[in-house]
DNA sequence: ATCTGTGAAGCACTTCACAGCG
DNA sequence: CGCTGTGAAGTGCTTCACAGAT
């Protein structure tokens, strides 16, 4: 069956609210409650959860800790994923320090970068390869995910060399609007971008609250 | 007229590659061009352009310097825009220090941070303030936007108070699901959340390409 | 001839409302 | 009686297709 990719977005924030749940020792919990901590509906998140399976209990509700691994299996996150970041400037080195991804399973295994000062480098225990690299590097310890964090100029080239090397999931972090062939992924992790949306709303609603 | 939010988290795409245009020295583009370059389509890019006005010319296109200029003042990036941030941490510094927001008229003018360890220490030109002082201070030297980088457990008081202090849009850096009521624009920055989406897709398409 | 602007058609997502299980 | 799972209805967004302007 093919999923609508809105649910796929929600579903890492329903095993959000579950791990939060499952911490408090909550055994059971009712798509009402889980909507009214997530700002979404009951109705929306039975659907949701209806295109996998039948989870919960009429009655009753749902198992936290039996629906979280359920969900963590559909979204494969019962497995580590592999990094490599390009771009180990400020932001780069920002990225490699970030603490949250490693307990959710998501590891930085290479660093690349094009400035030849900086290869060579040894930055939390990985020694940052020339981008030329690339793509003998990755074939012969290849990963799951790329993280871009090089200047707007040379971005494009830089997610062509990943899709070229095979990387099929992509978080750019660069603030251009990059292409990228059907069946890679790719996700703008940009700051600026949110920020230029939200201002639209602020300009046209004046006054407190 | 009500605008789908849709077709407002387009509009800072259409601006970032029509300054990419403007920066090239183009004077014209059509929606074929726009839209090959974004990944949206032609049709897709005109019905948008249209909820706010007429800005194309038939049989030419759109002057690009002219219909960037709309858009900015649409989204109102025409003018500078005040951010307060909560939370100057390892990831606090790494935004505080961050130099994509100035050149499009984002501005950190206040940090604040729960920890007394941090409060009175000078970082970007600024006093860290204490997390308690953030009803004075920001009712003294209101922000536009708020951003949120403490821990997931403080997250959600965090944003409670700054929604009691008036600010209505919050760029929130913690791994939490957090609620904010009607009215306040909140947008999640947070890379494992997009990463745990695409790899879904990841997991279901096995095999090179 | 080319490319916009836009009603109308089509598609995708959300919400409703209720049968049925615990 | 509470709460899930789900067809059906409703809503909102996208794409089509073409009249009209240059």
């Amino acid at each position: 069956m093919e999923i609508p990719p809105v649910v796929i977005d929600r579903l890492p924030l329903y095993t959000r609210a579950l791990s939060a749940l499952e911490s408090e020792a909550r055994e059971v919990v009712s798509s009402q409650e889980l909507g009214t901590r997530l700002g979404v509906t009951p109705a929306q998140i039975r659907k949701d959860l209806s295109y996998f399976g039948r989870f919960g209990k009429q009655g009753r509700g749902y198992n936290v800790h039996k629906l979280l691994d359920e969900l963590q299996r559909i979204l494969g996150l019962d497995r580590q994923w592999r990094m490599a970041l390009v771009g180990v400037g400020k932001l780069g080195r920002a990225i490699l320090g970030y603490e949250g991804f490693t307990p959710q399973g998501f590891r930085i295994v290479q660093a690349f970068d094009t400035d030849p000062k900086r290869v060579g480098e040894q930055l939390n225990g990985l020694t940052v390869k020339s981008a030329d690299e690339l793509e003998s590097a990755l074939s012969a310890n290849p990963v799951d995910v790329g993280i871009v964090a090089v200047p707007a100029e040379i971005a494009q080239s830089v997610i062509n060399t990943l899709v070229k090397c095979g990387v099929r999931a992509i978080l750019n972090y660069a603030p251009i609007a990059a292409q990228v062939p059907r069946g890679v992924h790719l996700k703008r992790i940009e700051p600026v971008l949110a920020l230029q949306s939200m201002t639209y709303y602020l300009k046209n609603s004046r006054g407190p609250a």
